[in-house]
DNA sequence: AAACCGATTGACTGGTCAGTCAACCAGGGA
DNA sequence: TCCCTGGTTGACTGACCAGTCAATCGGTTT
């Protein structure tokens, strides 16, 4: 009765999604070039998805809700509110390490595309604000942050100081080589932590 | 023989086109949109302009070419490098306050759109990112920052914290009243400036 | 073997626009 | 007066593509 293949197609079409998305951007890719790259009929994808649109959703629900989950996790296990962003920001930077394209696709078709899907999933991506904003504000309670910088304020700059430099990486603005990774984690929490010391 | 019109014909298409790119985004403002907000025909936005995307190349040119003005004011007449980021962040702040609209198409349609139009104009971007990293590069040089934290990182960081407040902004994921953009300026250069500090 | 059913195929359609172009208009000069 | 020129008009076309759908395939059940 339950047979094995439809959820093979189903992960070979979203794979072949990231790869086209992250090459051509998702405006300029054609249904058909996800489904030559995936091996597969054009129906196909609309057997598996209501839309075009729908393939990038999931791919950026699958995505997000990790990174939402990840930076739970550093909240509820960090010992020091400088150990959580950087546990955050260490999530983030090995993300992009492990897989460049989805993240491209993620950052750049929906983060960063405020007006089409980034307007979608606000919700969720402000969950991710929130969740920062959370941990600097604990922070600024226990004293280990000064008070007179707003938490949200942080938090966007702390997100979007991380975005800006995987930016920097997807479209070659700054080198990217291992060492920079672990350069650029050190750096972000260095530098926003440090800034945010008590004066 | 020189006639009044034409200069003033263009530039109410210019005006028109941010407001309709404000409000449903480049992608899907169809040209006949630009020329109803402007109460002009159809095929006169064709005189002034070789195509639809020429339209938004204008107003964001028009407009960066402003802020890589600024910036390299700020570098020749600023005192301390902090004032010089000061002045940096200063003005991209003023110019969403002055004009939001324009601002939010600039940020929405070319500064974060990397795949299509970002693309195109990452050399004056990238123009921008360079001049920040030289005043911090100075400010090292001086010994009033750190250097153990490379310039062109923290520049990126610095810009993209702005960037993610003003994203901010427009998607009204944080509060922007008056005194929201002046505690902006304050935070971006605190926080960063600060964190810039030797230790 | 025959009926069945979900997976798979790809030709086709309907709608959408960007950009073209031939005509029109106004006013300055001969 | 009549032409000439450059701004102005908007109907039209050609290309493109998301999404549909009827047909086919392959394995399972009876």
């Amino acid at each position: 009765m339950a047979k094995a293949p439809p959820i093979d197609k189903r992960r070979q079409i979203l794979d072949a999604a990231i790869r086209v998305f992250a090459r051509q951007g998702f405006h300029s890719t054609r249904v058909s070039d996800i489904a030559d790259e995936a091996g597969v009929a054009y129906g196909l994808v609309y057997h598996y998805f209501k839309s075009k649109d729908e393939v990038l959703n999931e791919l950026f629900i699958e995505r997000w809700s990790l990174l939402l989950t990840a930076i739970d996790e550093a909240d509820r296990e960090g010992a020091s509110p400088r150990a959580k962003l950087e546990a955050v920001a260490g999530f983030i930077v090995d993300s992009y390490r492990h897989d460049p394209e989805l993240m491209k696709v993620i950052i750049v078709e929906v983060t960063r595309a405020a007006n089409s899907f980034g307007r979608t999933h606000l919700p969720e991506i402000r969950r991710a604000y929130d969740s920062i904003a959370k941990i600097v504000a604990d922070g600024q309670a226990a004293g280990v942050f000064r008070r007179d910088v707003d938490a949200t304020f942080a938090s966007m700059s702390f997100y979007g100081a991380i975005e800006q430099l995987l930016s920097g990486w997807i479209f070659a603005v700054i080198p990217a080589a291992d060492s920079d990774f672990d350069q650029a984690k050190t750096l972000l929490v260095t530098t926003i932590c440090d800034g945010l010391e008590p004066r």
